[in-house]
DNA sequence: TCATTATTGCGATTAAGTCGCAATAATACA
DNA sequence: TGTATTATTGCGACTTAATCGCAATAATGA
């Protein structure tokens, strides 16, 4: 199953290049300008997981977010890291905080999964939200 | 809008009182024993969390799970903790294990919600799974 | 016992994500 | 360059989780 290079691949990862947040497929299509079919995008989405380009957020709106690998860190690519999901401008951002906790070695650990949610620092202060 | 007692709630809460894990609106209808509405057990559930009787996690698989505020820890009630969610016994285990982290005070945090996936103590070992 | 209204059941609905299948197009190779 | 292979795409149908409106029911207080 060797990968090809597409137009769409391409797309999507050039929006996800072009911020340093994680989104949401939905997300992803209204940015993307070209037209490309829903099922399309996630099945691009999910083959990035696959090879490592990207990862994998679930917030607590139960939706999943996708996100540059080594963006979430200028310097070194934090494997587990917390993120922060803004109510506000409805984007979830890759946070430098690494997550800690040890479990009993009997635990086998496949997936961090850790989300923060509120109000992001550009979206705070005086203004209103739900 | 003051609660009234129903066996409803009684069954669900009951339901949850019986086991130290969070649970799906699925695994409580499966184990509840009387028949009640799916939409009804979202409701009580709804309301349990608004009352602060339960807590609510979303897990990576993009389902809500419904746990007991106190039976996190047999001492003490820790708001923020991380959960363990098995895929092989398909249930959520509250940690006693506290989330830590700092933010810069710009953000408002509404929400913590941490999920370690994998393979629990009990399901370990040399079992296969998928 | 009665009135109020919180709660429930039912069916329809929404939204996220996946799947099967036929059509398309990127790659490798002659 | 032309052709065969097969990864990828588009489309529509489907699945599952969760919610919603509305009429019917039942818990509470008087």
């Amino acid at each position: 199953m060797k990968r090809r290079n597409t137009p769409t691949k391409e797309a999507v990862l050039s929006v996800l290049e072009s911020t340093a947040k994680a989104m949401s497929q939905d997300a992803i299509e209204k940015k993307i300008g070209i037209d490309i079919n829903r099922a399309t995008i996630y099945r691009v989405l999910n083959r990035f997981c696959d090879d490592g380009v990207l990862h994998r957020i679930v917030a607590d709106d139960g939706k999943q977010y996708f996100a540059l690998c080594m963006k979430c860190d200028d310097h070194q690519q934090l494997k587990n890291h917390f993120h922060f999901r803004c109510k506000v401008c409805e984007t979830i951002e890759c946070l430098p905080i690494p997550v800690h906790f040890s479990l009993a070695k009997e635990y086998e650990v496949e997936n961090v999964n850790c989300v923060i949610t509120g109000v992001c620092k550009d979206c705070g202060h005086d203004k209103k939200y739900d």
